[in-house]
RNA sequence: GGGUCGUUAGCUCAGCUGGUAGAGCAGUUGGCUUUUAACCAAUUGGUCGCGCGUUCGAAUCGCGCACGACCCA
C-alpha cells in the first residue's frame, strides 16, 4: 500500500487490466478520454416512482417520456444487434435498451460492445416497460462517461471477501445493495439527531479536535506535536471540557456530533476513532436527559426499523414500553439473587462478595469501584430491552454531581440496550473545588500507575470558578446506535472506513 | 495477549490419505433485435499469502511470519 518511502509503489496489473488500458488508450487517441460534457436529468428512484405504475401499453400510447441518465454499467446482455444493459446510480437502477440500428453507424459494435462492466455510461431516451414490465430506457445516444481499469467482482456473488469490504470500502459500494443502505441509514441517523437536539432549542458547535490537556473520560489519548508552536498535542478523547467552557459562557443548550479518538485495541464494538454525540442543557437534570433519550431513541426506531419491536443478531429488542429505570444497586441485586443488600454495605463484605462472583479487584479500587466491576461483570450483558441504570458511585464517576441525600452516588445513569452501553449522562459537577479534589484524586491514580485516569486541567477548573450554571450531559454513541438500528454485529460495517491493520 | 478457522485465476469457489492446478462468472473471438445471474460455441488467464523444513516429489505434511474472521482475556 501507499508508503512514503516508496512513491510508486508496485500495482498489481493482470491481462484484464491491461486490455481496459488499451481500450483507455484508443478513447485517449480519439480524444475522448474523460468527458464532462454529459448533464443527466434523471435519476433511476424517481422514474420509477413516477413511471412503474403506468402499463407497458399506457407508456406506448403517452407522449414519449424523454430522460437522460447515467450510472455504473454493472451488467450487460448482449444479443446481437439489440442489448439491454444496467446502469446504478446513487439510488437504484435502470435498464436501457440499445439497439445497433439507431446509433450512429458503426458505433454499436466498435464502441458500445467494446465498453466493460464496471464503465460509466451517460444514456438519453425514452421510457418504455419491456415484454416482462420492466421499466426502461429505449436508447437513442450513448456515451462512455468514464472508463473502468479495474474489473469489478463477481456479478452474482458479490464482494465476499470481508477484508477488502472494509479496505476498499467503494468497492463494496459499488456491488453490495446492503452495504449502500446500511450508510444511508447512517446518514439518517445522524441527520436525525441533530434535528432532534436543534427542534429541543440546542445550538449545534464545534469544539477543539487538538487538546493540550486530553480530558471528559478515562481513556489512553493519541500523542501528536505541532511543529511552529513546538509543542505536544493530543486528539481528543471527549468533547466534554470544551462544551461545559461553553455553558460557563452562556450557551445554555450546546451539542456537538463528534469525532473522538482512543487509543486502545480495536474489538467488534471498539474503533480507535468513533462518533458521538454529547449535548449539555443548564437549569434541568439527567431525569430530563433520560426523557430525551428515550424519546430520540423511540424515533430512531419507528424511523429505522418502522417498528417498536428492533430485531438485532436473532434477538427483538423492545422500545414500545416506558424504558426500564433500575439504580446499579438494584442491578446486582437483580441479576445476583442469591446476594443481598448486607453485602454491598461495606467494602470488606463487597470484595468478599466480588470475590464469590469471580470479579476480579484490585486491593486499591474503593467500594464504589468494586460496585461498577460486579455490575459490569455479571449484569450488563443481561439488559436486553432499554435499560436506564442509575445512581453510579462517584468514585467512578469524576465529573459528575453528587447526589445530595447520598454522597456516595452521583446522578447520573447510563443506557444500556443488547447488553451494551449506548448512552451515558449525569448532572454535571459545577463546584469548582470539588472538581478540582476531583482532579487531584485523578492525578494521583495516574501517579500510581493508572494511565487512563485523568488530567489535571487548570484552565477548566478556572472557567467553572466564574460559575457554571447547574447542567445536565449526555453522551450518545452514534456507531452503536447504527449497529443496533442496522442490525450489523461489527462497528466496522457500520463505519465507512473502518481502521485496518498496514497490508503489506 | 491466547485459542480456532481461513488465504488457490480479476471475482466466487472446488482441489480427499503428497504425484506437474480445476469450475462458474469476468475477459477475448464468433453467433443471436425484449433480455434480466440472458443464452450457445471456442478460448486466454496461476510465484496455490510469504519464508524455512520433511520428501525422489508439497496447494496438500511440519514450523515460523503476515493479513483477515470468530471466540476468549
Amino acid at each position: 500500500m501507499a508508503n512514503p518511502e516508496n512513491p510508486t509503489p508496485e500495482v498489481d496489473e493482470n491481462k484484464i487490466i491491461a486490455e481496459r488500458r488499451a481500450k483507455l488508450a484508443a478513447l485517449r487517441e480519439s480524444g475522448h478520454s474523460y468527458p464532462n460534457t454529459f448533464r443527466r436529468n434523471d435519476v433511476s428512484s424517481d422514474l420509477h416512482e413516477q413511471y412503474n405504475a403506468f402499463s407497458k401499453e399506457e407508456l406506448a400510447e403517452m407522449e414519449p417520456v424523454r430522460v437522460k441518465v447515467a450510472g455504473r454499467m454493472l451488467l450487460r446482455r448482449i444479443m446481437g444487434k439489440a442489448s439491454f444493459a444496467t446502469l446504478q446510480d446513487t439510488h437504484g437502477r435502470i435498464q436501457i435498451y440499445v439497439t445497433r440500428d439507431e446509433l450512429p453507424e458503426g458505433f454499436y459494435n466498435t464502441q458500445f460492445k467494446k465498453w466493460d462492466l464496471g464503465d460509466i455510461v451517460g444514456a438519453e431516451g425514452y421510457l418504455f416497460k419491456t415484454n416482462t414490465g420492466e421499466l426502461s430506457v429505449h436508447v437513442e445516444h450513448i456515451e462512455l462517461i468514464t472508463k473502468s481499469l479495474r474489473p469489478l467482482p463477481d456479478k452474482f456473488h458479490g464482494l465476499q471477501d470481508q477484508e477488502i469490504k472494509y479496505r476498499q470500502r467503494y468497492v463494496d459500494l459499488i456491488v453490495n445493495e446492503e452495504s449502500r443502505d446500511t450508510f444511508m441509514i447512517r446518514s439518517k441517523i445522524v441527520q436525525h439527531v441533530r434535528h432532534f437536539l436543534i427542534q429541543k432549542g440546542f445550538m449545534e458547535v464545534e469544539t477543539p479536535m487538538m487538546h493540550v490537556i486530553p480530558g471528559g473520560a478515562t481513556a489512553k489519548p493519541f500523542h501528536t506535536h505541532h511543529n511552529a508552536l513546538d509543542m505536544p498535542l493530543y486528539l481528543r478523547i471527549a468533547p466534554e471540557l470544551y462544551l461545559k467552557r461553553l455553558v460557563v459562557g452562556g450557551f445554555e443548550k450546546v451539542f456537538e456530533i463528534n469525532r473522538s479518538f482512543r487509543n486502545e485495541g480495536l474489538s467488534t464494538r471498539h474503533n480507535p476513532e468513533f462518533t458521538m454525540v454529547e449535548f449539555y442543557s443548564a437549569y434541568t437534570d439527567y431525569n430530563q436527559l433520560m426523557d430525551y433519550t428515550e424519546e430520540l431513541l423511540k424515533e430512531l426506531a419507528e424511523m429505522t426499523v418502522g417498528s417498536s419491536q428492533v430485531p438485532y443478531q436473532g434477538q427483538v429488542f423492545d422500545f414500545g414500553k416506558p424504558f426500564a429505570r433500575l439504580t446499579m444497586k438494584d442491578a446486582i441485586l437483580k441479576y445476583n439473587p442469591s446476594t443481598s443488600a448486607a453485602n454491598l454495605d461495606d467494602l470488606e463484605s463487597a470484595r468478599a462478595l466480588a470475590k464469590s462472583l469471580n470479579v476480579h479487584v484490585e486491593d486499591s479500587y474503593g467500594l464504589g469501584k468494586i460496585w461498577t466491576e460486579i455490575f459490569e461483570e455479571t449484569a450488563e450483558e443481561k439488559l436486553m430491552d432499554p435499560t436506564f441504570i442509575t445512581e453510579y458511585p462517584a468514585e467512578v464517576s469524576p465529573l459528575a454531581r453528587r447526589n445530595d441525600e447520598n454522597p456516595f452516588i452521583t446522578d447520573r445513569f447510563e443506557l444500556f440496550i443488547g447488553g451494551r452501553e449506548l448512552a451515558n449522562g449525569f448532572n454535571e459537577l459545577n463546584d469548582a473545588e470539588d472538581q478540582a479534589e476531583r482532579f487531584k484524586a485523578q492525578v494521583e491514580a495516574k501517579d500510581a500507575g493508572d494511565d487512563e485516569a485523568m488530567h489535571y486541567d487548570e484552565d477548566y477548573i478556572v472557567a467553572l470558578e466564574h460559575g457554571m450554571p447547574p447542567t445536565a450531559g449526555e453522551g450518545i454513541g452514534i456507531d452503536r446506535l447504527v449497529m443496533l438500528f442496522t442490525d450489523k454485529p461489527t462497528i466496522r460495517d457500520v463505519l465507512l472506513f473502518p481502521h485496518m491493520r498496514q497490508a503489506d
